[in-house]
DNA sequence: CCGACGGTTTGACATATATCAATTGATTTG
DNA sequence: CAAATCAATTGATATATGTCAAACCGTCGG
């Protein structure tokens, strides 16, 4: 592993604190690797072996249930994912897999459980990151249980908004089909969803969204910190 | 605080490895109160002051916005609730009512976090706590998204079923109208939901459930340990 | 026992969302 | 460049779910 990405795995907040040692004894087991597009990296109902770091690309978490299957987020440079199951020695609950070349590394788990009960500093980083994974989904329920579709895509659009730079126009970070899955509806009604916007000064052309009446929008969105602010 | 009571909430699996010295230093910092029915114990968006403990009744978690409300858990004794945004210190993301006349302790979070850098047994239980509680909400969401409330409301009878110890008759453990909340309808849709589950062999009287086909409601709800089973 | 109350059920209807089929538009590939 | 491909859109339609109003029904208190 090239030493910038080593460095750059080392600053997350869940390995920033840890010692020394221990962060070294970590990556020794740990492997990198690049895959392509649309490679499946781990599948639901598998023992969870080694948690996975994205470095570059980004990744789809997604769950099959019946024939049927649903994008449940997305994770992007630098970050982990699937902790939770890494701790619980427990099978993964979510399929990943990545959406354009991605480099990922690997970390056994068994290491990370290991070190986790040597290091109390790593333990502390554990417990915030997962108290954070889990006021996010909690959120995210929120949305769904509280809005109709019309209004989590609104409130989606602020926040990538605001993610993007707080400018008036921006580009969507992923296809609208994936979109729809998050936000949970149908590619068709997605489309339909962005015309239910247009009265209140969306634009679309392409992933290209402007947003003519910030004020209007708002005011229908009911923007809310306590599900839409992901950093508390 | 009763011994016995002490005795028990010392058994959770978040206290349970911890040093006798921490737990008593825990103990010696919270409160216990009896509290009648329909009781708001906490608000969302508001400080997390305490970690709740719900020693015997029960207790609602539910969010609101935009003058629509959800239930999002039910807590049963003996657990704990809302320990995530006690140890991020952060707003609580939902509101809490008693269910029923309930007994609750309430340890000051500042304690509890003190305590999770001091005891690294306790560090552990916390993580496992939280993993457990985010791979939880994961189902539930899986639940949400992949499933009709038809679906939801086969494979939630078949949860209460098992719970109740596997026999062909048992009781709702709430009122319809908040099971209804919970799994994401409204109670109208939850009645003539009940009514479709009738040609699998389910019966309603009040809330008494009789599941005369055991095979047929399986076949139809599809149950799957990656969304329904709440142990792993 | 009666009546009031609140939860539940039912029916009629409205709205939201999904499905299917066809078309458009952009991108890739030979 | 043209054909092929795939995502996005559109329209027509079906299904799912919510809303409103009324009826029903058990419980509780007078």
């Amino acid at each position: 592993m090239p030493d910038s990405e080593y460095r750059d795995i080392r600053k997350l907040d869940l390995f920033a604190q840890m010692a020394d040692d221990n962060f070294t004894s970590l990556m020794r087991g740990a492997y990198v690797q690049n895959f392509p597009a649309q490679i499946e990296l781990i599948t639901e109902g598998e023992p969870s072996d080694f948690l996975h770091i994205v470095i570059s690309g980004s990744v789809d978490l997604f769950s099959t249930w019946n024939g049927r299957e649903t994008s449940m987020a997305t994770v992007r440079p630098i970050s982990t994912f699937i902790l939770a199951a890494t701790i619980k020695d427990a099978p993964y609950l979510m399929s990943a897999r990545t959406l354009e070349k991605s480099r990922i590394a690997l970390i056994p788990s068994q290491d990370v459980r290991a070190i986790f009960g040597a290091d109390s500093n790593f333990a502390r980083a554990i417990v915030t990151e997962l108290a954070q994974c889990y006021r996010s989904v909690i959120k995210a329920q929120k949305d769904l249980k509280l809005r109709t579709s019309l209004e989590r895509l609104a409130n989606y659009l602020l926040r990538q908004q605001r993610h993007a730079g707080g400018g008036a126009a921006f580009e969507l970070d992923f296809e609208k089909r994936r979109l729809a899955s998050v936000l949970g509806m149908t590619p068709e009604n997605l489309s339909r969803a962005f015309k239910g916007l247009q009265p209140y000064g969306v634009t679309v052309t392409g992933t290209r969204i402007s947003i003519d009446n910030q004020a209007d929008l708002e005011r229908f969105a009911k923007p809310n910190p306590l599900i839409d602010d992901f950093s508390t």
